[in-house]
DNA sequence: GTAACTGCAAAATATTTGCATCCTT
DNA sequence: AAGGATGCAAATATTTTGCAGTTAC
C-alpha cells in the first residue's frame, strides 16, 4: 500500500481500506484530474461502482479531493492541496483542460486574479477552468 | 409567440416550431442559467424530455446559449451574447451562483481578468465561476 | 467485539437512440 | 410535397439506497 495515502488518511482520522489506499494512491501517482469511469477501470483489483461513489463522497467531505466542474459537464476529482478542511474547500487555483491530451490538471502555482464584482456581490468561492494545449502538447 | 425568441431562431436559419419558440422565450424572459428541469417544467403546453435535450443541444451547436460547468456538475444552460456563433463559444464572462437564491447568472459587463499560465501552455477558453451572494439577497 | 466498510441487488434518475407521425417551409 | 421536428417507447448510462456479510481497530 502507497505510504502516503495511508498518511492521508490517518491525518483524517478515516480508517485504512484497500479501496480507499487504491483510490488515493491512483490519485497521488497520476498526478491529474480523474472521472468515476477511470477510477473504476484503473483500479486493480477492481472496485464496486458503489465504493468508488462512496469513497469518493468522502474524500470530498473530507476535503482530501474536491470536483472539477468542466465545460462539458462530467465529473472529475483531483486532490486538493493541504490548506482544505473538511466541509470547506479553498481550491482557489486554476484548472486546466488540454484538448490535445485531454488532460487536467490543476495548476497549483497559477493565482487566480482578482475580481470586481458589481455592485452588492459578494464572491465567496471562485473556480477557473482554462482550456487549450498543455506544455507537454505543444 | 415571443417576437424575440423568432427572430433569434431565423438569424440561425432554424425553423420556427412550438418548442424551440417557448424555450427560447423562457431563457430570455428568466434572464438566468436554466437546468433541463427547470425548463421541463416551467414551459407550459409541456414538452416531451427528449425534445428538451434535442432542442439544447441544437441551441449550443448553433452558439444560441452555453452551458455552464458548475460546482455541483449540474448542466446548467444560459443564452450566449450575440458574439457566439455556431461552433465556437466565446463565453469569456463570469458565471455567478449565489448561495441565497440559487441562481446562476451571466455578469456580462464583468470582464474575466487576464491570466499568465506557466511557460507552454496556451489558452483557448476561460471559464470563471464564482459562488457568493448577489445583489439582490443581501 | 463492535462499528464501520464493502459488495450485490435493485431502485431512481439522467441521457441517448430508433422509428412512426406530424409540422414547417 | 419533402425534409425536418416531435413524441413515444425503449435502450443505455449514471447515481442512490438498502441490506447482509466482511473487515479495521
Amino acid at each position: 500500500m502507497n505510504q502516503q495515502a495511508i498518511d492521508i488518511l490517518k491525518n483524517h482520522q478515516l480508517s485504512i481500506t484497500a479501496s480507499r489506499a487504491s483510490i488515493l494512491a491512483l490519485f497521488i501517482k497520476s498526478k491529474k484530474a480523474l472521472s468515476h469511469n477511470t477510477i473504476e477501470h484503473k483500479c486493480s483489483p477492481a472496485f464496486d461502482r458503489v465504493t468508488i461513489y462512496r469513497t469518493l463522497a468522502l474524500f470530498i467531505e473530507k476535503g482530501i479531493i474536491h470536483n472539477i466542474p468542466t465545460a462539458d459537464n462530467t465529473t472529475l476529482y483531483a486532490l486538493c492541496k493541504n490548506e482544505c478542511t473538511a466541509g470547506h474547500h479553498h481550491d482557489e487555483h486554476i484548472h486546466f483542460i488540454c484538448d490535445d491530451c485531454g488532460t487536467t490538471t490543476c495548476l497549483e502555482e497559477t493565482d487566480i486574479p482578482k475580481i470586481k464584482l458589481p455592485k452588492g456581490y459578494k464572491a465567496f468561492e471562485v473556480q477557473m477552468v482554462v482550456t487549450g494545449t498543455c506544455g507537454h502538447c505543444v
